[in-house]
RNA sequence: GGUCCGGUAGUGUAGUGGUUAACAUGCCAGUCUGUCACACUGGAGAUCGCGGGUUCAAGUCCCGUCCGGACCGCCA
């Protein structure tokens, strides 16, 4: 790659270089002509005296609009002056590859003019030029780099499911139908089915970052009808125990290498730090939590069997200020709240499951699963489904399967929650809802 | 799906039923000795989401409709 970033220039000083951009800004002075470029790494200003010999680039800066991209050829020095940085370039060759448009649909400097959110969706490639969301990307990235690693690295196999089922997925959410060859088929809400196949196949453990759909009509600034969930499942365990402790290890790594890789340039724009988890993240079962949000915070949800959005507010708050975590496990669910194939415990009735809240908002469910095939028909038949439509799921317990969990993790809820954003609408390359699909 | 709120120059907002719809920013032109959210002067730019109604008169009041947002429910 010889594209030189915008980041690394001050390895170049005195040299002449060649240098590819998006005009940030131009001020057209009497004498002198700055003109700031910007590219995903950084900015840099370029500066060119008005006089005879430079009459050519004088004319092509004058001719220039904000956002056209430029190639300029030339020489980068350090300069006191300039405060961006303390360098500037000189050009001695000025290109437009690209000329933009003079006035753009969305305030992209966003100084205090921020645009509404439906027309930066509609403009997201304008949008996308901030650098606070080239750095949203650029986490995702480390994200699921760091969680590869940890995967990798203790022999899990990355799984591909299919999107397109014959059957719905089971998560309790509405599925969207598809019309297949004169088929019904529909759009998979969740791994979930397939990576258990995969511990029937003896895979061990196994995991899979892709896309699920949603047909909820879900109007709210965490749900989207597509989005990225990251899965996986193990084999061999005991308790759903043992999938927290590998869920909390995991983001343990992730948080780590974010602070590590981005933990500066996240400081400077979000004017936040990144908290690697020092603790284990506590683990508090949902008939005590209930009572905890009760006494503490006098609030009384309306579900015995599970909370509503105030509920996990307030137990983020308590375990923000009894444990210092902006992490907390929510386990042992009752069974009303859970889909069918969670694992129920003996003693208690209640299912071996947990979800796992962060920042006040639900970012994974997981649980053990039951992998044994009469209880498993009990307990669909519990849910009222009916055993024809899973038959091929059931299939897959009928000759050996090991006792196994796993959870399933939204990476846009927890980007969200990362950067602290008010949308996942702002988390999501190209955010997918009940009244957008476009661009 | 439910409740509430909103839609006015490119963008973000203001606008007691009554002149030429205001302000900021952006855009264009000019002035300006190095700017750095440059500054200054001037200019262009709005069938006030759409349709109907009330009224002498509607951006403003009423009804409908479309689009959007917040919260709730559902879930990751």
């Amino acid at each position: 790659m010889s594209k030189i970033l915008f980041k690394d220039l001050a390895e170049y000083f005195g040299k002449e270089i060649e240098i590819q951009g998006f005009v940030d800004k131009i001020r057209d002075l009497q004498y002198v002509q700055f003109v700031v470029l910007r590219d995903s790494t950084g900015k840099i200003q370029m500066t060119i005296e008005k006089n005879e010999d430079n009459k050519i680039l004088n004319d092509i800066v004058s001719s220039m609009t904000k956002e056209s991209t430029i190639l300029a050829k030339g020489t980068v020095f350090e300069q006191e002056k300039v405060k961006l940085r303390g360098m500037e370039f000189i050009p001695s060759n000025i290109e437009i590859t690209s000329k933009s448009e003079e006035e753009l649909p969305i305030d992209i400097l966003d100084y205090n003019n921020k645009s509404k959110q439906d027309l930066r969706l509609d403009n997201r490639f304008l949008d996308l030029r901030l650098d606070k969301n080239y750095l949203i990307f650029k986490g995702q990235t480390l994200a699921e780099m760091a969680m590869r690693e940890y995967w990798i690295k203790n022999d899990f196999i990355e799984i591909h499911s299919p999107k397109i089922l014959g059957t719905a997925s089971e998560t309790g959410a509405e599925v969207f139908e598809l019309e297949y060859f004169g088929k019904k088929v529909y759009l998979a809400q969740s791994p979930q089915f397939y990576k258990q196949m995969a511990m029937g196949a003896g895979f061990n453990n196994v995991f899979e970052i892709g896309p699920v759909f949603r047909a909820e009509n879900s109007h709210t600034a965490y749900h989207a009808t597509e989005f990225t969930s990251v899965d996986c499942e193990i084999s061999w365990i005991k308790s759903h125990e043992e999938v927290m402790d590998l869920e909390e290890e995991k983001l343990v790594h992730v948080m780590k290498t974010l602070k590590e890789t981005i933990g500066d340039n996240f400081k400077t724009i979000f004017k936040k730090e990144i908290m690697v988890p020092e603790n284990r993240f506590p683990r508090i079962p949902f008939l005590e939590a209930k009572q905890i949000v009760q006494e503490n915070y006098k609030y009384f949800g309306e579900k015995s069997y599970d909370f509503d959005r105030r509920e996990e507010e307030l137990i983020c708050l308590y375990a923000k200020k009894k444990y210092n975590s902006e992490f907390v496990f929510v386990t042992d669910y009752p069974f009303e709240a859970r889909p069918f194939y969670h694992m129920l415990d003996e003693k208690t009735n209640l299912t071996k499951s947990f979800d796992l809240l962060y920042k006040g908002i639900e970012i994974t469910t997981g649980a053990q699963r039951e992998h044994r095939i009469d209880v498993l028909k009990k307990q669909a038949l519990e849910k009222d489904m009916s055993l024809d439509s899973i038959d091929f799921y059931l299939n897959f317990f009928k000759f050996g399967m090991p006792p196994h969990g796993g959870y399933g993790f939204g990476l846009t809820r927890f980007l969200m929650r990362l950067f602290e954003v008010d949308s996942i609408r702002d988390v999501t390359f190209l955010y997918r809802g009940p009244n957008r699909v476009m661009p």
